[in-house]
DNA sequence: TTTGCAAGTTGAACTTGTTCAACTCTTTTG
DNA sequence: CAAAAGAGTTGAACAAGTTCAACTTGCAAA
């Protein structure tokens, strides 16, 4: 039951009773996608915060230059949230596509409110994971700053190979923040 | 008084009680350094999250090559701390160090805990500040990928005039992470 | 099966940013 | 005040990464 890998999921960050992992998941509703279909796109608002039980997605934003620029991706047992516009209801700026079929748990705003007030624990559950969340988008930050692009894809391959192993060379280049052309020419290099 | 500050800075986060704030601000404990001194030093373990209430910091990491990278100022109503070293109680990467004379409220980590215990909305308050940083962070994220070093020069010195007033080329050179050569460069070239 | 399209490769010319060294200008500090 | 150290500038050679265009390969759909 895909349930259950939430519950695993919320136990790595606070150990909760069974009852309290109950009524948190009894607030997300799955919802499935086809390959391709997105669950959210840059200028609407994010209704819902996510937790990928099967597949894979791709979180991007699209610049001006029109290069897709991937923040994160999210597979089976990630998260998968704009927290900004979730929050406060704003246009977003994110898209977020399934690279395969796949499937996730959602809670909509109303309930995140209702499940904060009815369960007070759940503020201390999610301030751990926005925390971890901090803590490795600072790495990242310093990564992209202290290494060379191929120093990243090696980084990236071997601390996330299940997740390289679904994604285009494209893809990993728009996550790694460098055309595809040269990743391309990284491979080639070094093989 | 410098927990006035504190005070309502929490307040554009959540808002409190005066008694809860009180209670907040009993627990953090007022420390001041000298112009160069360093509040945590890479290697050793972060044993307070902090508050500054005058002056500004510099939090930065040396890389293998010897660059000073930073991951972020933080001035007078900014918070400093690092995250993962203060949880886990590992050596931590960062280097703080005052860049003219400070003054930090200083909050332990077994009074963090208590903080939590005592008083449980201060998980609600934590769980919006790091919400929100990770927010930025994913920003800063993206930028890092879009913009070229000029753009964000000009981005970092718009949106923090007064904290950029402060830095020398080469403090700013390591947050925009190119060497501060360049940075010459790209003043002389648009001025 | 064929067609078509997206993914990946390669090369050449180019842009962005680095490195190093020499120099000037300020700021500390004894 | 003098001396030294640190901050900023500049130029020339270099390295990292981009752009564009042409080509190959794999894959999915009709």
């Amino acid at each position: 039951m895909s349930y259950d890998l939430l519950k695993q999921n919320i136990k790595k960050n606070l150990n909760l009773a069974e009852t309290e992992l109950d009524q948190i998941c009894s607030y997300f509703k799955p919802k499935s996608l086809k390959k391709k279909e997105f669950l959210l796109t840059q200028g609407s608002i994010c209704r819902f915060e996510g937790f990928v039980t099967d597949g894979c997605f791709r979180v991007f934003t699209l610049d001006k230059k029109g290069n897709e620029n991937t923040l994160y991706f999210a597979a089976k047992d990630w998260w998968l949230m704009d927290i900004d516009s979730f929050m406060h209801q704003t246009a977003s700026d994110l898209n977020m596509q399934a690279l395969e079929d796949s499937t996730v748990l959602l809670i909509n705003r109303e309930d995140k409110i209702a499940l904060y007030e009815s369960l007070p624990i759940a503020e201390k559950l999610f301030r751990i994971m926005f925390q971890k969340g901090l803590v490795s988008s600072q790495r990242r930050l310093v990564r992209n700053h202290c290494l060379t692009a191929k120093e990243r894809y090696f980084h990236f391959i071997r601390t996330y190979p299940d997740i390289a192993s679904k994604l285009t060379d494209k893809q990993i280049a728009g996550y790694l923040g460098i055309r595809h052309e040269f990743l391309s020419k990284i491979k080639k290099s070094e093989k």
